[in-house]
DNA sequence: GTGAAAGCGCTAACAG
DNA sequence: CTGTTAGCGCTTTCAC
């Protein structure tokens, strides 16, 4: 009654060996691509396979070596355009190295971190990439390292983890976006970024608490006072945020440049601007992080900070498939990868404003 | 020398068992929560479990029940928007059911495609959910039927496979777009899309076919006649797109309006009309598909047809689950769901333009 | 209620 | 080179 056809229930290795007239060993050598075999039989068994549409379990497969061969990747929200680029660099990298990949959502939240984790876990991945969403709350990593099962970090850091590390060299890459608008002489600049407000600086994920501290090296570096009310933080809350960002517009010392720590933060402070009918550059000049394709697209053309993190995100697949097969066992290293500001024009020198003032007054318009 | 502490290896069942005193087979049954068990001797395997830090090993309960509590997802590319927040509400309602979520791209290419199924298949699914490349080579997907793995198609229609479907009704959707732009008196009117343009008709992927097909239908309904040169395709290839559309800008007859397959598609637009300083809406009017969210934050924001993807995407997988479940066992069934056009201001009347003309030389500006 | 035992499909020694 | 034989960790009859 079993494969009397293509009927629902998916050939076995074993009936492939006995349509080949071999031991199932044998067939599983063969088919496994592992230990030695005979042309001929070799032949008849790939015929068999063939004939009976063959595909091996690789549940059976992953439960007899120990090993599933995929990995789990955890990540805040994959509609982000950074993680969604992360993610599509990690499923090409793990399939081409015969890995596939699941995935898990947190949306920044310590609980469904654990939740996912666990269910990785449960589902026997071999190994983790995470965007870990906490760098105090992290018992639940160390767990999964326990159990056995190892873990790169991407893009956050935490360091008493002691664990591979890929992420961009933030404090550097703020700085410089802070010394460029700097050099054009602005000096009420604002960091503008989506994470919570509530905490402490350690309560910040590390990208963030990086930039601040970049853009705060950089004021000073130019002597520049910093101004707390110009670090402006949203909570994970676009609403909240357009409205501080409204109050911060229509102050008095409205900030004449703004650094958004990244694109979604970026829409919400254009949409806040059109409200308010100020102008790029010439009112308000943005620098913001992650090359979103729209930024190039839109008028003007947004300055941003262009982020490798496709080039992050595979270099972290390949060193977690490297020490899951156990090459690469040296201590914890940290990748850092240096971001690039590219410049589009959606800065503008900031005495450019008043002086354009002073004209229109002249010719009494 | 096993589980003699938290190192490495996870503890099993029988761990568990053993250090409560029963006997496997209990301690599975209350693990698992199925079968019957004494009150205090649920305790007691509880207590061990969580002692031990026991973890069910979902890989060996696939091998036995041979159901693995896993989707696959077969999309073109991830960091396609749509993509990612159907990818989003699949995961999400995936997880809310107990079921994992195992990724694949095919980046439009078929040969990926049947490469990614396989993979899934391999990795023992119990269900697929597809927006499959091409409406004509499918035999994988009846392949993975034929081993029983059921699938459900999102976004695409493949009438000949007879599956449950997903998706926008798109004609509608072009028809209704078409026809509030020929309502503003527009009548060299371009469809966009990346599209393949070598192959027939019946080489588009659904989508795509059936919004030419509404755009053409609103034009004919308009009574106005169809222009082959105003159905531009790009084949994938942003850069021919971009090349077809200046020379399309650059002709004598310039359409007034275009109407953009999906939100790429119209940032290669919005790119080129920059380029030939052609202003959206006084000079070209403009509406795209998706409504992505940095189309309400650019200047002018876009008119779009806002597709309900997520809500797509969530009937996909609980429709998938139900029928993985046997429950729902009735004939395939096409869910189409309606797109919304959002009026934004990307659209102008189609004489606006060249009433301005005339007033500015009447002016002598 | 609980335990013993037989698989799920495959890999991995170990003989021959 | 090939066949035999144990498992991997869990579920699932079937007795007790």
């Amino acid at each position: 009654m079993r494969d009397n056809g293509r009927s629902g229930v998916p050939p076995t290795i074993a009936d492939v060996a006995r349509a080949a007239g071999v031991s199932s060993a044998t067939a599983a050598r063969v088919l496994g691509g592992y230990g030695y075999a005979g042309a001929e039989t070799r032949q008849r068994v790939f015929d068999a396979a063939k004939r009976l549409a063959y595909q091996p379990n690789q549940l059976a497969r992953s439960m007899a070596t120990g090993r599933s061969k995929t990995i789990g990747v955890v990540v805040a929200d994959i509609e982000n355009l950074y993680f969604a680029r992360a993610i599509r660099a990690i499923s090409d990298t793990a399939s081409a190295n015969g890995f596939g990949v699941v995935l898990a959502n947190t949306d920044e939240d310590i609980e469904l971190e654990r939740d996912a984790v666990r269910v990785l876990l449960a589902n026997r991945v071999d190994g983790l990439i995470v965007s870990p969403t906490s760098s105090i709350e992290v018992d639940h990593l160390i767990g999964a390292r326990d159990m056995g099962c190892p873990f790169v970090l991407l893009d956050r850091r935490v360091p008493v983890l002691n664990a591979d590390t890929f992420a961009i060299d933030n404090f550097r890459a703020a700085h410089e976006a802070v010394a460029s608008l700097v050099g054009r002489d602005h000096r009420r600049i604002a960091l503008v970024s989506n994470a919570p407000s509530h905490g402490e600086q350690q309560y910040l994920i590390s990208s963030v608490r990086e930039r601040i501290d970049g853009y705060r090296a950089a004021l000073h570096d130019a002597g520049i006072r910093i101004v707390p009310k110009l670090i402006v933080l949203g909570g994970w809350d676009t609403e909240n945020l357009a409205r501080q960002l409204r109050r911060l517009c229509r102050s008095a010392n409205r900030p004449t440049a703004f650094l958004a720590t990244d694109s979604s933060v970026a829409l919400v402070l254009l949409k806040v601007l059109r409200e308010l009918d100020l102008s790029i550059p010439d009112e308000v000049s943005l620098i913001c992080f992650d090359d979103a394709d729209w930024t190039a697209a839109v008028t003007p053309p947004l300055t941003v900070v262009s982020q490798p993190i496709r080039d992050l995100a595979k270099a972290a697949t390949e060193d977690l498939i490297a020490r899951l097969q156990g090459e690469a066992t040296g201590p914890a290293e940290e990748t850092l990868l240096q971001a690039t500001l590219i410049d589009r024009g959606s800065v503008s020198h900031a005495l450019v404003k008043s002086r354009i003032e002073r004209q229109s007054q002249r010719v009494g318009n």
